[in-house]
DNA sequence: ATATGTGAGT
């Protein structure tokens, strides 16, 4: 009896027992529907062996065997059976598969059924085709709320909080209620974006229509607290919730660590009922970022089943640190002691080479990573592309990007912000216009950066950088950052237009950033505009204290304009508020570190 | 029936 049911079964599921029984069970629907004198005809059981096959990954494949040998019977699937085969087909990873799918249900006017199409609408999302997601979206006529989660969860997810949030708002003036899953999205998004007021005006919200005491909203609120800086309104949403589950525990323990607080966070893993491996990653990771990494190397140590994760993040507490060597020596421990290494733990080590411009480096991990099949996966082919532009190869990394067979914005900027590394001016603007014209993302602030930073690079692109920095206001609703007002400032240095830059400042809301006038102040030393400069040499003194740059540059720029009395006093100044000359320091004396250890 | 949360890349 049980070889014949086992007759055909995938190799794979006869190992592991408890995958067995569940086969076995499944095929006791398969038996109850053909038992029946009309079984044979009905969709219904089938579409119960589906449904139960398509919950799993693992048999998410005999899910759509079974479906294509109900249509060699010449039964057509009811809705349920489409739902469940679209999710076979997302679980699977097959994109063609559930596009051709697609065009069944349109065929069949299945389309007009609202779970169908959200089904699909989840579909599309979770592999980032977000235009087939939102066209297929608008055509529906009545989604219901979760049509909208679909979306807008698929948005957090890819990356592109700002449409995430659009559809929120829309989706808060239509009749529709949003409800937990909305809001989980819609605070994940703020995390994204940090924006912090956002998330404490979402809170409210919940409050208002009570939805606090749902576990995930009330894990996705100490999340968001914590990483956007608030560790206080974090602990205070952990103290009120009664309903913990082991992420709230995990939330509020990565609250206090990932904000430096880690005698806090190490009680709370000894209060913790059931920590687990990411638990104590939370600790580990804000020490190694935070604190003493030889502090984290212990906890490493000392911890219980550290996964590659931990690893990583000593690895990238070194990166971080500009640390190269001894990241590269804890690689060989990894190596050594075969721990799996993930896509994170190249991604790490190749932007701490790309830091260093360490090619040899860099073509070696390039060949592990093509040996491990992880080359092609987005997170390390964008830190391939970084690396290889930021070494000068721009060439490699265009070859990389060529072939990277998903490219999501991470990839895009990779590839952009190495074009502008590189000086390649019209090549940023070209794949700018691509991102925004042939692909169905967004750019965001790190693209446009690229792009500002471009239009700094040649004459002719130059009176675009205002065009550019008012379409990224205006057409996309971004804040610029004080990274976006330094590269405009630097831009309009160069065209001699420093007085527009300080109105530039003010205008976006920068008049008490020190970063953003210290831009100002080099703007002026490249143009020779002493009027300027002084300005801003007394706003950076107001605002951050003494600084010895300042009077150097200023100093500089006296010394240019042949203000000899003016450089003494200066230097005079200099001397008195205990400022001296420090030696220089290259990047070389590292490198070389790195070649014995090569 | 369809959708959610903790680590981590430009």
């Amino acid at each position: 009896m049980q070889r014949s049911l086992l007759k055909g079964t995938k190799k794979s599921l006869l190992r592991q027992p408890q995958q067995l029984h569940s086969f076995l069970s499944k095929n006791i629907i398969r038996n109850y529907a053909f038992g029946r004198s009309d079984g044979a005809k009905d969709v219904t059981p089938w579409t119960n062996l589906i449904s139960v096959l398509a919950r799993c990954s693992s048999s998410s494949e005999m899910a759509l065997f079974e479906a294509s040998r109900m249509r060699k019977l010449g039964i057509k699937p009811n809705s349920y059976t489409l739902v469940c085969m679209i999710r076979a087909s997302t679980n699977l990873g097959w994109i063609f598969y559930g596009q051709q799918l697609h065009c069944y249900i349109i065929h069949s006017g299945f389309i007009c059924n609202v779970f169908v199409s959200t089904a699909i609408i989840s579909f599309y999302s979770k592999f980032e085709l977000f235009d087939n997601a939102h066209n297929l979206f608008v055509e529906i006529l009545h989604p219901n709320v979760v049509s909208w989660n679909s979306l807008v969860s698929g948005y957090v997810h890819g990356g592109q909080p700002h449409k995430a949030l659009a559809l929120v708002r829309e989706l808060d003036r239509s009749d529709l209620r949003p409800d937990s899953f909305t809001f989980s999205a819609s605070l994940v998004a703020c995390v994204q974006l940090g924006l912090l007021k956002l998330g404490r005006s979402i809170h409210s919200k919940i409050l208002k229509i009570g939805l606090e005491w749902n576990v995930v909203v009330g894990n996705c609120l100490i999340d968001m607290y914590g990483k956007c800086g608030s560790t206080d309104e974090a602990i205070q949403v952990f103290d009120e919730t009664i309903d913990k589950d082991t992420v709230t525990w995990n939330s509020v323990v990565g609250a206090t660590a990932r904000n430096g607080r880690f005698e806090e966070a190490l009680k709370l893993l000894l209060q913790m009922p059931a920590p687990d491996t990411i638990s104590y990653n939370e600790v580990l990771n804000g020490i190694a970022q935070l604190g003493h990494i030889e502090d984290a190397v212990r906890f490493l140590e000392e911890m219980p089943s550290p996964s590659s994760s931990s690893w990583n993040c000593i690895i990238s507490g070194y990166i971080n640190r500009n640390r190269l060597p001894e990241a590269l020596g804890l690689f060989a421990k990894m190596h050594l002691k075969d721990i799996e290494m993930d896509q994170f733990t190249y991604s790490s080590i190749l932007r701490g080479i790309a830091g260093l411009s360490a090619l040899t480096w860099g073509t070696l991990i390039h060949c592990r990573t093509i040996k491990t099949g992880l080359n092609t996966c987005s997170v390390v082919g964008s830190a391939l592309i970084d690396m290889y532009s930021k070494c000068g190869q721009v060439d490699k990394a265009e070859s990389i990007f060529g072939v990277l067979p998903r490219k999501n914005l991470v990839c895009w900027n990779a590839m952009i912000s190495g074009y502008a590394h590189n000086g390649n001016a019209n090549q940023v603007m070209r794949l700018f216009e691509q991102l925004v014209t042939a692909s169905d993302l967004q750019p965001d602030g790190i693209t446009f950066l690229s792009v500002l930073q471009a239009c700094g690079q040649d004459e002719g692109l130059s009176h675009l950088g205002t065009h550019y920095l008012e379409s990224m206001i205006r057409e996309y609703g971004m804040d610029p950052m004080p990274e976006h007002c330094s590269c405009m400032i630097r831009l309009l240095g160069q065209r001699g237009e420093v007085w527009k830059a300080e109105w530039l400042i003010h205008e976006l809301g920068y008049g008490s950033c020190g970063l953003v006038w210290r831009a100002l102040l080099g703007a002026c030393g490249a143009c020779g505009d002493l009027k300027v400069a002084e300005v801003a040499a007394a706003k950076i003194i107001e605002l951050e204290g003494d600084n010895e740059l300042v009077y150097v540059l200023l100093s500089n720029m006296y010394a240019s304009h042949g203000r000899w009395s003016d450089v003494s006093a200066l230097r005079e100044l200099m001397r008195k508020r205990g400022f001296r000359k420090e030696a220089g320091f290259s990047w070389i004396e590292v490198e070389n570190v790195v070649s014995t250890l090569n």
